[in-house]
DNA sequence: CGCCGAATTGCAAACGTTTGCATTTTTGTG
DNA sequence: CACAAAAATGCAAACGTTTGCAATTCGGCG
């Protein structure tokens, strides 16, 4: 009986249950009990449980994270960080990475941690990663793209083991990343450009991004072995500037290439945009390749070839290695193949 | 001298400062001055200050946050929650809804507040919007897109105030949503497309989600009062299906319009690439006109007209309107008026 | 020199949960 | 029925910071 309400009290009034301790007091157990019971260990009576559990859900109370995890000294949260490096502020690349980002918040979902997002601006912040890891909100930290920001990212691997990285591999780098094998993506692209009898390739884009260089050096090595000349079409990453540029190099007189390797999709596509508009035959006159296989490669017409990278199970490596590193295992770095796409334009 | 670290130790073993007790021991205050201190509050004495700082920058002393926030009772943590209804499973829209995001992010962090993102999928889990707010750790919770759980979002709304919904604004509706006024849009689209002289128009996508049903009422209503035909063709959200159904429209005989509006520009793209295969002028035989304005619409061949939704200026309002209501404030839904795009499509 | 107010600092109690250990209850067995 | 082992619960100490209040120090002024 002493589990009714005071009789005395004129009317019942029931006080938001908020705390495990309220709970507690009405289930008549006390406050540690509660706690095992709504954690699910097996140390607690049956019945005990289920009646407790009863209660919460009719005052559906709920733990209080913070406390919880504060106690813990677990957060559950794993932190994504974009550094937006180069002119990739207002970025041509984003749709990637933003596809990246979706996989990994369902991959991370799907495994019970939540996903902390941060984009930052290296240069206005020179210690943004520091910052970012020693909040002591994250668990463990995944860095979206290297940017200009490969140094920094070595500094703090060493002492900073729970964090990946997607990006470009680098001979004998510190830090453990996962992405594609931009060389050999770029190696496919050339030979690809090459068996369709391209004699002069062009390779449209920055080659600043250290992924781009590597999609180019890719590009060239092939290129030199098989005696077929190569060159750089700079571009910004922004998708406006990069049309006009890329308007500017057709205009220009050199244009004496018959096979464009795009640093990316969206580049591709402003340039057939380009060479439509200019009625050079697109693949008949000049081919060209991007790469990403963002869905808009699909969609042009004529399609696009390019060189398909697997966001999907980019994301699933990402959250794999960081887990692993979490619990202490120490882990390579991942390179994943990315593969030759076949459409109409090369 | 207590100062000094004691000498008959061997070797003085540093022993990481962790704790903003450590700090307070090494600077010879109590730990409540090294918190004011670091929390730049007013009372406390220049020198000390200076002094706390200096040791706290050596020693990379950093607060825990979580114990911080905890004692606080803030979390400094905006939730976005994106669910995942209907076909959105596999997103045409993500690029819109990621954009958005970005903008999110780049917004947030502006004002101090981390973002903690959390896709879910409401038919798996009826409880989604309730346990992310119920856990305590986010203190405003953005919720982008209604997807099909428009009756959820409300349920919540009345209980639970720091939450500002991206999406289509219902006459009476409880919940505060910012979002563009997809009748007006539907509104231009038609008009644009009367304008140019079409005698019957199709709405391609679905109708199903709410926002699009608003645009396929606002374009219906000024085909109406113009005397102009209007059907549905419907498709799925999924890029790769849509594409399909497309060609299946075209396929069979009632392709009878010689305007199409479509409910996104990922449709609309799909859709022009179908019409030039098919050899159908664009505009010359059938006008097109789409919805958002991504990057792509400029860069198709010809450039697509389209409908802008103004996705930074919603990402502003959306915090805006957020941070008032986390003020106690309550505030009324904002529509944002789309606006078109004169390109060549139409 | 003493006293008052302002400026600093210290003290200790929170914040709500988890968890090792001790204690109680239950169960099983001889 | 007694007793030991196992199961279930209670107790209380953490986790690291913030903050109201009290105590101390410091200047300034009469």
């Amino acid at each position: 009986m002493p589990k009714l309400p005071n009789d005395d009290k004129p009317v019942e009034m029931p006080k938001r249950v908020r705390t495990i301790t309220d709970l507690a007091k009405l289930a008549g157990v006390s406050p540690g009990t509660v706690s095992r019971a709504l954690a699910g260990k097996s140390l607690v009576n049956a019945k005990t449980r289920e009646k407790i559990e009863a209660l919460a859900r009719e005052h559906d109370f709920r733990l209080n994270q913070m406390a919880s995890r504060f106690r813990r000294q677990k957060t559950g949260v794993i932190g994504v960080v974009i550094p937006l490096g180069h002119d990739r502020r207002q970025q041509i690349s984003d749709t990637f990475f933003m596809t990246l980002l979706g996989y990994l918040a369902d991959e991370l979902t799907e495994r019970g941690y939540d996903l902390m997002l941060r984009r930052v601006i290296p240069d206005k912040d020179e210690d943004w990663l520091d910052r970012f890891i020693g909040s002591g909100m994250v668990e463990g930290t995944i860095v979206i793209g290297q940017s200009d920001q490969f140094d920094r990212i070595e500094d703090v691997a060493d002492g900073y083991r729970p964090m990946v990285v997607w990006g470009n591999h680098q001979e004998g780098q510190r830090h453990c990343v996962v992405g594609s094998d931009n060389r050999l993506g770029g190696k496919l692209a050339a030979e690809r450009l090459i068996a369709s009898d391209c004699q002069s390739i062009a390779f449209l884009g920055s080659t600043d991004p250290i992924e781009f260089a590597a999609r180019f050096a890719g590009a060239k090595a092939v290129a030199d072995k098989m005696g077929v000349s190569i060159s750089v079409l700079p571009t910004h990453l922004n998708p406006d500037r990069a049309a006009d540029e890329i308007a500017e190099h057709f205009a220009s007189s050199h244009s004496d290439f018959d096979g464009i390797f795009a640093a990316t999709d969206l580049l591709a596509v402003a340039c057939l945009k380009e060479m439509q508009s200019r009625k050079i035959a697109v693949p008949g006159k000049v081919k060209l390749i991007g790469f990403d296989d963002l869905p808009i490669a699909s969609q042009t017409q004529p399609p696009l070839t390019t060189v398909r990278q697997d966001i999907a199970a980019g994301a699933r490596c990402l959250v794999d290695l960081l887990l692993r590193r979490m619990n202490g295992e120490s882990t390579e770095s991942l390179v994943l193949p990315p593969k030759l796409i076949a459409r109409q334009t090369a």
